[in-house]
RNA sequence: GGACAGGUGGCCGAGUGGUUAAAGGCAGCAGACUGUAAAUCUGCCCGCGCAAGCGUACGCUAGUUCGAAUCUAGCCCUGUCCA
């Protein structure tokens, strides 16, 4: 369907929209007046990763077509602990330890999003300020008459617990209705009209909007995103090294660049339109590429995304580093540097030091692969001393690189 | 509280006394081919050691045995059914 407002325009073009509870309504409302939309994050871990990434952009996306993002942090949640994890993820983080989380956390959504007191500013809440509050007696007269344990128990992420024959504890059980609570708390502190999220949120956020209606007869909306896979069908996100972190600290700028210019060609446009601030007939250009021109595509990409979630001066050092270091052979600025002691130094510790081996005998598998290289010779002794005095660049693979500097 | 089934490496999943550091698959790493892509083929994939080897590991603990992931007992946890 087409619409009036700019901001389901904007989310439909650029391909963030999956389902959505009342279309024409939602399209109405944002075509009239400014609609204030939240969507939940996790505080579990001082930073988010790209898996959220899309959901980041789509509060950018509602401020720039001129309405408010509102910004839940689940300290509240997460306090209880998250109970679905495996079984050493028992532990339960302390308030402080949710506090710093969180701080840290913001600061990448400060890049992307204005933060204010303004209509359109966005704002961030946690939802520990009202769940924390909350008396178990009084929860359970006031929401509890709204949900049937038959509707909870069609809910995906119940049956396929349940299918599964996994154990779904009570706790996990009660999230639903305590998200279903967060969008009504919102709704009436903040006159939130709508929901975001992920696909697998489908579920919860129709939840809240039902439960809303009856509780305060108030009409809200919910919008989901597509479940984000790469083309080879993996989750978004994870790469070797692990999760693909937003925050500087968590993951250097050159690796997060690297992320994105390394992304499968099928992908390219998709994540285009997704996480850059490109207009569509520039996208639709570089989507065109064929070939190994598509490169350039990727390059752009990765510029983007990491002056978007990092700075630019991140991105054209990352941009740089790589240049030099896959076209010239050279040495990035950006490269892990380890320290090259006089004497020298063996490969496999020079491997392990790097990082690019987790243990010694890891970096002999590497050697024995033929793997390790040193100024680009692959090295297959895995005796071999590097000499100190000099600079020296060393590799695992064709696209891990670090080097080694005198001291 | 009772009956039954189960708890194996990052995940899934074989394995019922020695030839099992544990089949197979997925994920991951490396090589070849390429475009720092995909697909495909090949090798690797607990730690230490140049190596012979050693140390750890199949929910936990204690046993039986020359020898246990495999047998016994207790405990913990999960599922299904019953109270």
């Amino acid at each position: 369907m087409t619409y009036n407002s700019t901001l389901l325009r904007l989310l439909d073009e650029r391909g963030y929209i999956h389902q959505l509870t009342d279309a024409q309504g939602l399209d109405a409302l944002a075509a009239k007046q400014i609609v204030p939309g939240y969507i939940g994050f996790d505080a579990t871990a001082p930073s988010l990763h790209v898996g959220s990434l899309v959901q980041i952009m789509m509060l950018r996306r509602l401020q720039q077509a001129g309405h408010k993002p509102i910004v839940v942090m689940g300290g509240g949640t997460t306090k209880v602990g998250d109970p679905s994890g495996k079984d050493e993820s028992r532990k339960m983080l302390t308030s402080e330890g949710i506090q710093a989380n969180i701080a840290s956390i913001r600061t990448v959504f400060e890049k992307l999003l204005t933060f204010g007191d303004g209509p359109t500013d966005a704002i961030m809440v946690d939802n520990d300020e009202w769940l924390s509050q909350l008396g178990y007696i009084e929860l359970l007269r006031t929401v509890g008459p709204h949900f049937t344990i038959n509707r909870m128990m069609t809910f995906d992420s119940v049956k396929l617990r349940l299918e599964r024959e996994q154990p779904l504890t009570f706790l996990e059980f009660n999230y639903m209705i305590l998200q279903a609570y967060d969008f009504r708390e919102l709704a009436l502190r903040h006159g939130c009209s709508l929901q975001m999220g992920g696909s697998d949120q489908w579920g919860n956020i129709v939840n809240g909007i039902e439960l809303t209606r009856r509780m305060e007869a108030k009409e809200l909306f919910g919008l989901t995103t597509p479940l984000l896979t790469t083309a080879d069908g993996a989750k978004m996100g994870k790469t070797a090294a692990g999760a693909v972190w937003l925050n500087e600290d968590q993951l250097p700028a050159y690796d997060f660049w690297q992320y994105w210019r390394n992304v499968d060609d099928r992908d390219v446009g998709k994540f285009l339109r997704l996480f850059t601030d490109l207009p569509l007939d520039e996208i639709a250009r570089l989507e065109s590429l064929e070939g190994s021109e598509i490169n350039a595509a990727k390059i752009v990409l990765a510029n983007e995304v990491t002056t978007l979630c990092r700075s630019e001066d991140a991105a054209k050092a990352a941009e740089a580093t790589a240049s030099t270091t896959f076209a010239g052979g050279g040495l990035g600025a950006d490269l892990p540097v380890v320290a090259l002691p006089a004497e020298g130094l063996g490969i496999i510790d020079a491997l392990v030091g790097i990082g690019f081996a987790a243990s010694r005998g890891e970096a002999k598998r590497l050697i024995a692969g033929g793997g390790a290289r040193v100024d680009g010779e692959s090295v297959s002794d895995e005796n071999f001393h590097i000499a100190g005095g000099a600079e020296v660049r060393i590799s695992s693979g064709k696209k891990k690189h670090g080097v080694l500097r005198p001291n």
